[in-house]
DNA sequence: CGGGCCAATCTTGTTCAACAACTTTGGTGA
DNA sequence: TCACCAAAGTTGTTGAACAAGATTGGCCCG
C-alpha cells in the first residue's frame, strides 16, 4: 500500500471516464438543454439503447444522477427526470445561506483564496464587459465555490459543488442570464474586497444580502419557467 | 430476513432495501466493527462470493459505500477501503464548524425543532443516567441531525448524516463511550435552553464550543487508534 | 352498467457467463 | 542491471436469462 507513484501511468488528468460517466454526463446535458422534460420516464431498455450501453452500465449512469438529485428513483417502479421545483429551489439556497456566509465569519481567508477570488472576479468582469453573460455564470459560481473552499472540507467542496449542478439546472432554462448574473459583479467584487480587508464580518453580511437576493430571483425564474412550460407543452 | 407477507404493511416506512443495499450496509458493518481494516483490497469476485451476490451488484454497493466516502475507487486498480486519516476528521469538523452554528444563529427554530432538539436531550439524559453510552452517542447524533434540519433543506440533512456516519466509524473503535459523550449531556441541553429562551448567538457560540471540543476529542481519538491499531496489527 | 378480481404482460432487480481493456507479474535477453 | 515483452489476473462492460413486483385489460359478478 505504501507504493504512491502515479506519476508514470496516464497524466490523471487524461483519465478516461467510465461508460457509466460518460452516460450519465450525456444524460445531465439532456436534461439540461431541456431534450429530457421532468417526469419523463426513463425505461431501461429504451435508454440504454438509445445511448447505445447495456443495462447494466445504464443503472451505473442512473445512480450518478441519483446522487446529484437530477433523476428520482422508485423502487421497482423506474427512473424519472427529476422536476426541480419550488422546493428544490428553498432546498438549496437554504443550505447556501447555512453555509456560505458561515465560512467568511468562520475560517481566516489566506492569500491563495484571496487571490482565487478576485481571480473569479476580474474574470466575471472582462467576461461581463464582452457581453458573456454565459461566462459570467460560470465565473460567478466558481466565486461562490472559492468561498466554500476557505473552509478547507473537501467533502463541503463537493456537496456544494452538487448543489450550483442543480442550480444551473434551474438558471440554464432561462432566457436572459444578464438580467441574472449582472447586478452581482459589483457585489462579489464588494465581498471580496471586504474579506480582504480583514472584515469578515461585514462581508458575510453581504453575501447574506447576495444569496437572499439570488433566491428570490431565482424563485421568479422557477415561476417564470412554469409558466411559460405550461403554455408551450403542445410540441413534440 | 425478509418477511413473507409484507404486501399491505409495506407503508413506505417498511420498504424491503434492495440486494445492493444489504450488502453495502453488510460492508459497512465489516469496516466498523474493524473486521475490514483501512487499506484492504476489496477484490469483487472474492468479496461477491464472500457476500453471496454477483458482482454487478456488489459494483452497487460499491457505489454506496463511495458517496459515504467509506471506500476509494481506484479506476482499473479496484476497491479499496478507506481510511479515515487524520484529513477526514478535520475535513468533517471543518464542515460541521462550518454549518451546525450557522444554522441556529440564521434561522428561527420552531416548535416542533425545538420539542425534537428536547427529546434527544431527555432521551441522552435517561441513557446517560442508565450507564447506556452508546445510546447516549446515537441520541446526541440525533439532536446535532435535528439541529441542521432546522435549515429545512433535505440535501443538507442527508449530507450532515453521511458526516455523521463517518464521525462513527471514527469513534466506534474508541474503547470508552463514557469518556466521549459524557461531557456533552449538559452542553447539549443548553444548548437546547438557549435556543427555547430566543438566544441564537449565545446558542450558535455554545455549539461551536462543542464542535471545537468534541474535535479536540476525536483528534486524540484518532491518535489514539493509530497507536493501538500499530501495536495489534500482529494478531488476525 | 359499474366495480372488483385475476391472469397476461411489461418492467425492474439480480444473476451468470463471457470477452475486452487495463495492470501487474515474471521472465528473457541484451 | 535494466529494459522490454509475454502471461496471468483483475476490472470494465456486455447480453441473455429469470424472478419478483407493477400495470393493464378483460372477465365475472352484482
Amino acid at each position: 500500500m505504501g507504493s504512491e507513484h502515479r506519476g508514470l501511468a496516464g497524466t490523471a488528468l487524461t483519465r478516461t471516464p467510465s461508460a457509466g460517466e460518460t452516460a450519465s454526463a450525456r444524460i445531465r446535458e439532456e436534461i439540461r438543454s431541456g431534450r429530457l422534460l421532468p417526469g419523463t420516464k426513463l425505461a431501461e431498455v429504451e435508454t440504454a439503447a438509445r445511448l447505445g450501453i447495456s443495462r447494466n452500465t445504464l443503472r451505473e449512469a442512473f445512480r450518478l444522477l441519483d446522487t446529484q438529485k437530477l433523476i428520482t428513483h422508485i423502487p421497482n417502479r423506474g427512473v424519472f427526470v427529476r422536476d426541480q421545483t419550488l422546493a428544490d429551489v428553498l432546498d438549496i439556497y437554504r443550505a447556501r445561506l447555512a453555509i456560505e456566509p458561515a465560512i467568511v465569519r468562520t475560517f481566516p481567508a489566506n492569500g491563495k483564496s484571496l487571490r482565487a477570488l478576485d481571480e473569479h472576479v476580474q474574470r466575471a468582469q472582462a467576461a461581463g464587459r464582452g457581453g458573456d453573460w454565459i461566462e459570467v455564470g460560470t465565473q460567478n459560481a466558481g466565486f461562490h465555490s472559492a468561498i466554500v473552499h476557505i473552509a478547507g472540507s473537501p467533502t463541503l467542496d463537493a456537496f456544494h459543488s452538487d448543489l450550483m449542478v442543480r442550480l444551473r439546472l434551474i438558471f440554464d432554462v432561462l432566457s436572459d442570464p444578464e438580467y441574472l448574473h449582472r447586478p452581482y459583479l459589483d457585489q462579489n467584487a464588494e465581498i471580496a474586497a471586504l474579506l480582504r480587508a480583514g472584515n469578515a464580518d461585514a462581508a458575510a453580511a453581504s453575501l447574506t444580502g447576495y444569496l437572499e437576493s439570488s433566491q428570490a430571483l431565482a424563485l421568479s425564474a422557477y415561476a417564470e419557467r412554469s409558466r411559460e412550460g405550461r403554455e408551450d407543452s403542445s410540441d413534440s
